[in-house]
DNA sequence: CGCTTTTGACCTGCGC
DNA sequence: GCGCAGGTCAAAAGCG
């Protein structure tokens, strides 16, 4: 982790200038010796190259701010990750399993991020038996991209839901919808449906229990999304897929922490979306070329130079 | 007609 | 015990 800390990659552009100048200041006083009558044209190369040196300069010191502000994105990003990873473990301590505070484990999500979208229980709980009560121990919290022109609360998931309520919550002035699985009462399934605080268009899904049948549609895996659909079709047809990110939940964090799985799994989204776009950036693409040809540039004049000694 | 959604009322747990 | 907030119920309405 600790390597995204190593400052090698802020190069010493500098130096790279100054060792132009000094070969340069040696070539010329090279040709004064070997050609006096020459150095009227030594004067004029030296100025252009001069010329170049102050260009090259200014282009290196635009580098180097660049990696700086990579850098210090680079820090931010692992002192966040840094957080989130010292948070998970703490979550597991599970007393959740113990019978008490129901209002609060509900809606509580461990930190743990999992990738797949299934089977989000914590394995710490995975021993308990799934009777109704004890069904909403196995809790995952999912957050899926929705259309922002779609404001209805439907999330693709393979599954037929009935929805049974909608509330609008003291911390949320978007509303949450609440969905039984369309099998129920032989599938006690639920799942609560609500807009990020954060960003609206991210819809958070939080599951309880798992399906005792087989998925309908047979894709309740990760989908790709499809856009605008009628909210009225009974047939759960999507308008948004859980492909983000999910928090499987074991419940039993702090209270006020539903604000924070919220951004802890933005802010993963975060980071693997400024990942990318900074990968996909030819601009910073290019500087980290350029960055890295100067420094072994760098490298083969230092070489040159020890040759020569 | 059967199923789903809507929505106000009701229930329940928690904090004070 | 009371008030608040989240969760659930169930009657009414909508839709195919
Ligand atoms: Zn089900």
């Amino acid at each position: 982790m600790d390597n995204f800390a190593d400052t090698s990659l802020t190069i010493d552009l500098n130096r790279v200038a100054t060792s132009y100048v000094n070969e340069e200041r040696t070539k010329t006083e090279l040709a004064k010796e070997y050609d006096g009558q020459s150095r009227i044209s030594m004067q004029n190369e030296q100025d252009i190259f001069i010329n170049e040196l102050n260009k090259m300069r200014v282009e290196n010191k635009k580098l180097t701010e660049m990696l700086l502000a990579v850098y210090e994105n680079c820090i931010a990003l692992r002192r966040d990750m840094t957080e989130m990873m010292q948070k998970c473990p703490q979550d597991h301590h599970h007393e959740h399993c113990s019978p008490s505070s129901k209002r609060k484990r509900d809606d509580e999500a461990c930190g743990c991020t999992l990738i797949n979208i299934e089977n989000a229980e914590c394995a710490n709980c995975q021993n308990s038996p799934t009777t109704p009560k004890e069904m909403k121990s196995n809790i995952s919290k999912v957050y899926c991209k929705a259309d922002p022109s779609d404001m209805s609360l439907v999330v693709k998931d393979g599954y037929q839901w009935r929805k049974y309520g909608q509330k609008v919550t003291r911390d949320n002035p978007s509303p949450r919808a609440y969905y039984k699985c369309s099998f129920a009462p032989i599938c006690p399934v639920k799942k609560k449906v609500q807009r990020s605080t954060v960003d609206k268009t991210i819809l958070v899904v939080t599951y309880e229990g798992q399906h005792e049948h087989n998925n309908p549609s047979g894709d309740n895996k990760v989908t790709t999304y499809q856009g605008h659909q009628s909210p009225m079709n009974s047939k759960e047809t999507p308008n948004a897929s859980p492909n983000i990110i999910n928090q499987s939940n074991n419940k039993q964090r702090q209270q006020g922490s539903v604000e924070e799985d919220e951004a802890t799994g933005l802010q993963k989204l975060l980071v693997a979306q400024m990942a990318s776009s900074l990968t996909r950036n030819p601009s910073f693409t290019s500087a980290l070329a350029t960055a890295i040809s100067e420094k072994i540039f760098t490298h083969e004049l230092e070489d040159e130079r020890s040759c020569e000694i």
